[in-house]
DNA sequence: CGCTAACCGAGACGGTACGTCCCGTCTTTTG
DNA sequence: CAAAAGACGGGACGTACCGTCTCGGTTAGCG
């Protein structure tokens, strides 16, 4: 939330590292994260080898690991944009609002690099603190904005009541965004079944219905 | 459906292995399987390695390689029957039904051999459907039998509606299933934020509150 | 010279082992033999493995190492029979029948079975005393035959003189053997320089020549 | 006999490298080839691993890898050093030179790293013409300047006349070596008998009296 | 305008695990 | 009871990446 250690190996632009000496080649980050991309979309995550990438990206391994520390977190950043890609439509209804991303997103999902990317480092990240807080600051809580925006639309249509105080508002959107992203994720991943307008209806139909049951009151 | 042809490397009770030779030890079946566990709990699944896995059963690397194919494999088969160990605890009320059970699997998450197994290999499968054939068989569909039973008991004691048809039937199961398991594993291993009986609680009323509004409407 | 102690592992026709039980496969010897030999052809000396002599012979593994100890002495016995094929060709002159043999030896060190293996058991040799004699006696002590009688026949019709005594006879003998034998085989395996016709002239001129500067000398 | 072509898997002062990156460490080549003369002593060639001659080196077996494509090739340049220390003794008559290069000769197959390095490397040899041309580059042909340096004081000397032409000098020098060096390694290796002083005088006899045979007459 | 510090490419380095192959032994069923 | 079949523990193979370390050489900015 604030002031956050930077470390020699955090990527967005770090003001205060050395004054002196050659400074690192922009033009190197942008080919290596794209590299990555590329790498991930024909190898997937397990083959992907960082002289891969760097040979790909036309750069020496060293210059990768001065960087980023592990692959790891190479995918996280590489693999990052493409979820900010998902927004919401901006329909007059919140129905339709959740319909589009939940189609949106698995979308997303069904593109090679995310999909093999995106379950890989949340694997890894089982045993990494580091790499799981990079994974939430990178990727999952940017992406809470849809849910807060969506939120916001609704309630000024209407269709959704304001919550009593800050703290329930923020447990309330936790839990939307867990069931949406967990559900889409299960069944595109695991299940392997289709998310189709069909089943988003279907699913829409149910989180809207179990809203208004928990908001409602007890 | 029915029967699958079945590889050298399928394990469980193959009845037309050759009937001449020495058969398989089925001890070190145990064993192997036993030895993986503890290796996870040890060591996390990225630093588990088939040699250890050998090492610790008391077998060689190929008999590892004579059963499974692979690290995958062999860790689906070692974690499976973890998620067995869940059940259904037969108290007279669905809501408490869906809570205990919610509880149990977060429970199940928090062990290290079972959170830095499952991720792993739900990873390795986004590119193997083999691997995701296996996972569904050995763990997924498995698990949907709580679903199924909590849904009939709930039936029995008239607290759910019977479906119109089994179609019907099998993709609302489903889509419940989806939604636990999705948003369970969300919650625990990638937001990281704990799953006690107050989050349980909110998440049932939204499911149970969702799932009539599915059922009840058009 | 004769009654050699048997071990179970020798091979031409045990009489005496058990009386009782199934007998030995006399049928499978051959095939062994004759396996090993296509073997050796096919894959050479370090590519043959006993799993693939046995499928060949259509033999369990078991029954091979029954009856030999190892690979080295397999292929002993397997390429002794090769050399027995070498013949003094009875002319009526020392010169040809030296050349002849030579001829005919360098001839069998072209058959890649026998070029492959014969090295091949003299290098394990060079570790091992017990098969070092097991080559003497299958392969090497059988040539020296040809050395003698060769010799019997030139002092028959006066082309030699005899030797003052047996010890001496028996020198020469083996300083003649060692002679042919390892200079053809450096030429042909070492040098890898044909052996022809002209060579062999110009090989035994020099050895008769040195052969008569030391017989008649002190 | 001009410049070949290298790989870079030839060792010998390789020019032309890449001018780039890190360069290979001249002191893991000494300590390999020392690590694989000791190994050679100790475990024998067929004992002799990869991995072991490394960890003797204190050397990655990656090390090993990139600058020798196998172990044949290896012991090929670890054991030409040992040749090399064969020398003419300088006498004032061919006899006595003859004589003591034999011995020498004999002496170095005693070493068990060579004896049992030789033969090995000459039988996979037999399958593999790169082996044959390595050994014959690396040993062979490097000792025939005993022969012929021996042959040139002699002839200085007045004890063996002048060759006619160069084509003939060079077929009797090939010849004398595979007589001197095949008859040597058939006595050491295969009769497995001493070569001592008295069997080096005959064996010398023979080759002098062959020789002006030879070289006199047509 | 030349120093100098940090960058850069290339690629060798010590390690470690991989999955395969073969060894020689053992445990079955079949003849 | 031998033979076939084939699983077993063991161990070396050669390969592939890892992340680190030298190299020679480049490219700023500061002095």
């Amino acid at each position: 939330m604030v002031a956050v250690m930077r470390s020699s190996h955090s990527r967005p632009v770090d003001a205060p590292t050395s004054r002196t000496g050659r400074p690192r080649s922009a033009e190197a980050d942008a080919a290596i994260l794209a590299a990555t991309r590329a790498a991930l979309v024909e190898l997937g995550w397990p083959k992907l080898t960082m002289s891969d990438v760097a040979s790909r990206a036309g750069v020496a391994k060293t210059t990768l690991y001065r960087r980023w520390p592990g692959k790891s977190e190479l995918v996280v950043d590489a693999v990052a944009a493409l979820f900010d890609e998902l927004e919401l439509p901006g329909s007059d209804s919140l129905v339709t609002d959740i319909e589009d991303v939940v189609l949106q997103f698995a979308a997303l999902l069904e593109r090679p690099e995310a999909k093999t990317a995106l379950m890989a480092v949340v694997a890894e990240a089982t045993r990494d603190e580091a790499l799981r807080q990079r994974i939430r600051t990178s990727i999952v809580d940017r992406q809470k904005r849809l849910v807060l925006l969506g939120r916001e639309r609704a309630q000024a249509r209407g269709e959704l009541p304001r919550e009593p105080d800050a703290a329930t508002a923020a447990r309330t959107a936790d839990l939307i965004f867990d069931v949406i992203a967990g559900t889409v994720v299960h069944r595109a991943l695991v299940s392997a079944e289709p998310v189709d307008r069909q089943w988003a209806r279907t699913f829409t139909a149910l989180l809207l219905g179990g809203l208004s049951a928990v908001t409602s009151g007890p």
